[in-house]
DNA sequence: TACCAGGAGAGCG
DNA sequence: CGCTCTCATGGT
């Protein structure tokens, strides 16, 4: 008899680390047991093995359309990647965490999320993010003998705190842009259902009016949300890769950078970003943390 | 200790 | 248009 809080997820080429740990989403901890995070109001905890991903939850579930949607297992990736041009530095880029995935994450999460961000490194943003959901998210069910998890909270809730509820969760200046951008949200002056319709410079654009969101952060939740993944974030990594791998080493201008990774890599060139980022982030550090610096 | 981080927005020439 | 500054915080 199948257990119901149990599931294996097939997929071909997953990597799941690399996809749970690459800066597109926050939460996710890697436990003894695997992967431990929340997704939308359910704790799941995620293990790759060779058929897929073994995924379990705390509550039985009889319907995991959502969990497969969130790790876009269906996806056929490698369909994706044929669609890029062959050159060098997008094969090592490849090569380098093959597996990884674009996730498709809940709109309002993922927007909030990124607010935070701005110039913040991933382990701050993780602990800003942490302290936000434990203080103002709701309880969610957990296993026995796990540690508490939160949702992340609901535009409404963000809308009713004060902000300086929000700068003790140590966000500083990005406080005042969250609180903002939840009011909006919250009273219904953008609908992030209704962007789900709209072309994707419109749902830019649509982004774009929020305060403490311009073109990067746009297009991160446009490509991990939304699924537009056409859209091209650029942020410091991925400025860095493509000025040092595609134009020698010189200083490109940002919508200049935005023009050529979009018309180079085609209508994945969003994929392609995230190779990128990834791969440029594991070699600037090194696999053990020291070769920093510059070259 | 300095420098930097998945930026945005305003001011200025 | 492009450049510079500020915003808040703490990791490395």
């Amino acid at each position: 008899m199948p257990d119901p809080t149990r599931i294996l997820l097939p997929a071909r080429e997953y990597n799941l680390a690399a996809t749970l740990n690459s800066g597109q989403t926050f939460r996710w901890r890697s436990g003894e047991e695997g992967w431990e995070g929340i997704v939308g109001d359910r704790w799941v905890r995620l293990r790759a093995v060779r058929e897929g991903i073994a995924a379990e939850t705390a509550a039985p579930q009889t319907d995991w359309t959502w969990l497969e949607r969130y790790l876009q297992t269906r996806v056929e990736l490698p369909r994706i990647l044929a669609t890029f041009p062959a050159d060098e530095p997008i094969c090592a880029a490849i090569e380098a965490c093959r597996g990884l995935r674009l996730l498709r994450q809940d709109p309002w999460e993922c927007l909030a999320s990124f607010i935070c961000s701005s110039t913040k490194q991933i382990v701050q943003i993780a602990q800003i993010i942490s302290r936000l959901c434990a203080r103002f998210g709701e309880p969610v069910a957990v296993p026995a003998g796990q540690t508490p998890a939160f949702a992340f909270p609901s535009a409404r809730r963000i809308a009713a705190l004060a902000e300086a509820d929000l700068r003790a969760c140590q966000m500083g200046f990005r406080a005042p842009h969250l609180l903002a951008a939840a009011h909006r949200v919250a009273r219904g002056e953008l609908s992030l259902d209704r962007l789900q319709r709209l072309d994707t410079p419109s749902a830019r654009a649509g982004l774009m009016t929020l305060p403490g969101v311009g073109p990067k952060i746009a297009d991160c939740v446009l490509l991990f949300a939304y699924g537009r993944q056409d859209a091209f974030p650029l942020d410091v990594w991925v400025t860095r890769a493509l000025c040092e791998l595609y134009f020698s080493g010189r200083r490109v201008p940002p919508a200049r950078l935005r023009e050529f990774g979009q018309q180079h890599f085609g209508p994945f060139a969003g994929y392609a970003q995230q190779y990128l980022f990834h791969y440029i982030r594991i070699h600037r550090r090194g696999p053990t943390g020291q070769n920093r610096g510059r070259t």
